[in-house]
DNA sequence: TAGTGCATTTTGCGCAAATGAAAAGCAATA
DNA sequence: TATTGCTTTTCATTTGCGCAAAATGCACTA
């Protein structure tokens, strides 16, 4: 057994969904921390920072190995082996299968191929999986808040942010919440938390948002967000935004429209303007420039939206 | 089997836990719309009402003729048989077993005996129930946003709202979230949804808390909260306030310190204020007097907990 | 027309052993 | 002292089948 696994694992067939995540997941914290060449990569350091034990971080590490992201030190451990600012994570490291179904599963119910209410047995024969399959898949969507159980059988995925009405609401619960945030008497803008984020938003203007996919973004904007709602202190209105952040994250799978560079950048220019002000302490007109960038961004996806006749295209503030 | 099925559906024997919870909902659904001796009781009108099919209403229906509270027709379907405004539920219907678990569970989190991380082969034995039990208990859990999946084993109960901390945070969100309903522009009172709500607080005030336990208390409480946030029209702000709700309700299932009848009065006579505020249309006067309601409520709790030696004691607002 | 009662179909849950993955422990080392 | 590499232990997922329960369809009636 234990000779088989290691031959395996050794020709790069296995590595669990969670693995694989974790890989990335450390190649991006690597690079938004500016690691170089040559930095020492901790083990237990970075088990810790994602809340697991070892056992998947010393496999995660292996992966990055496999692929010339990390190289032995000469006498222990392991060090970076090149520089990683030009690293597409996400084209280096193979998206597990269930990975992959979930972003297709969150894809067709975003584009309204796949109905509301589905029953396991009907996702079954679908996308040819097990019944266990399925119901990961739906817990993972259950945990993301995208989906819910039916009273009796079956699952309902949440309202969607397609449509005029939920998209005006999202943003206008947006608003509230994350200019609460600011307002937090117990707000405090923390160095360590907000550095990395900036580097990522100086990163996507350097080359002008040429290697910065729609994903990418993405994760920059809601770590944008979400980081600036956790300065508030207040665990309510960190997790509100990371559940915005969640349905926003579905229909950006739809796939339509990707943004124009020009947005990504002004975007990215406002969130360091915003950055600015944060970090300078003037909260009053951090918020003030939060609530404008989020206002136009509203603007943006509904002027997008209407355009395209079809349903489609938040937009991402 | 059919007739085995008929047999032991006679006896009582079985009953689903989707069944009994509906009895409770029909139970408290025709008490609160006011319905009187020898109103007649629509399956398919409640069937859809839960969204579910009339195979457990009609289950669910029969089994509140076997209590003595809905009778047959002269000719077809059923009718109430009795007064329901002096029904207490909870009383009349057993609670299902895996409705007690899950109550058991919430209770033993919220003192603090079960700890915040779990893994399901943990509390198999503890409970002594299957896996698929505990899984679909913690199933539960997450879908109340109560419990997380952990990325590699186990499961993490979200921070409960015992210490200044969280309970401040609580307060402060809610206020955020709840002011920011009525403030809404799409607000708009509907008093089909508002009228079920008024006359429960009526039923409260009439026996001066007799009757009312602390779970009657929440339900009624929980549903005022939830309802005017649903008049906002804003679906993500009313999902904020059950989500608090469900927190609360975690709390409040330590089952410490029965809150003094004096102080469900008072809490009833603000919600009443409020709702003929809200419905005077007067949002100013509205969000000003829910902005008080939450402050002395946070007040209280927090007297409450200072007072106490234990960890103990939400508020109930 | 909507509701009832009954029959049929569909759906999901319970159960238990085997397998694979993550957590925990420990000695060796820089 | 913290980290590494390895081993052991614990944990969770997988799989397939039988059954209970919910959804659905249909004839009949007020």
């Amino acid at each position: 057994m234990d000779a088989r696994r290691q031959e395996t694992q050794a020709r790069g067939e296995t590595a669990s969904p969670l693995q694989i995540d974790l890989a990335r997941r450390i190649l991006e914290r690597m690079r938004d921390s500016g690691a170089g060449e040559g930095t020492r990569i901790s083990a237990p350091e970075l088990a810790r920072a994602f809340g697991v034990s070892r056992s998947p971080v010393s496999a995660a590490l292996e992966l990055l190995m496999r692929q010339g992201v990390l190289k032995p030190m000469p006498t222990r451990g392991l060090q970076v082996a090149r520089d990683l600012s030009d690293i597409v994570p996400h084209a280096l490291l193979p998206r597990s299968p269930i990975e992959e179904l979930y972003r297709r599963m969150m894809r067709e119910r975003a584009r309204g191929e796949l109905p509301q209410e589905v029953s396991e047995a009907e996702l079954m024969p679908r996308y040819d999986v097990s019944r266990g399959v399925v119901r990961k898949l739906l817990l993972r969507f259950a945990a993301e808040g995208l989906v819910q159980r039916l009273p009796g059988h079956g699952w309902r995925f949440v309202d969607t942010l397609v449509g005029e009405e939920a998209f005006r609401e999202s943003y206008e619960f947006r608003m509230v919440v994350e200019c609460a945030a600011l307002r937090s008497p117990n707000f405090k803008a923390n160095p360590a938390q907000l550095t990395p984020i900036r580097r990522a938003h100086e990163r996507v203007l350097k080359d002008n948002g040429r290697h910065v996919g729609g994903d990418e973004w993405f994760r920059i904007n809601a770590g944008f967000h979400e980081n600036l709602a956790g300065c508030s202190g207040n665990r309510f209105l960190t997790d509100a935004v990371r559940q915005q952040n969640n349905l926003r994250r579905m229909q950006e799978a739809a796939g339509y429209d990707e943004l124009p560079a020009k947005r990504i950048e002004q975007s990215c220019r406002e969130h360091l303007a915003i950055l600015d002000a944060v970090e300078a302490g003037d909260m009053e007109w951090s918020e003030a420039l939060l609530r404008q960038h989020l206002r136009q961004a509203a603007q943006f996806g509904q002027a997008v939206e209407g355009a395209s006749g079809k349903r489609s295209s938040t937009a991402r503030a």
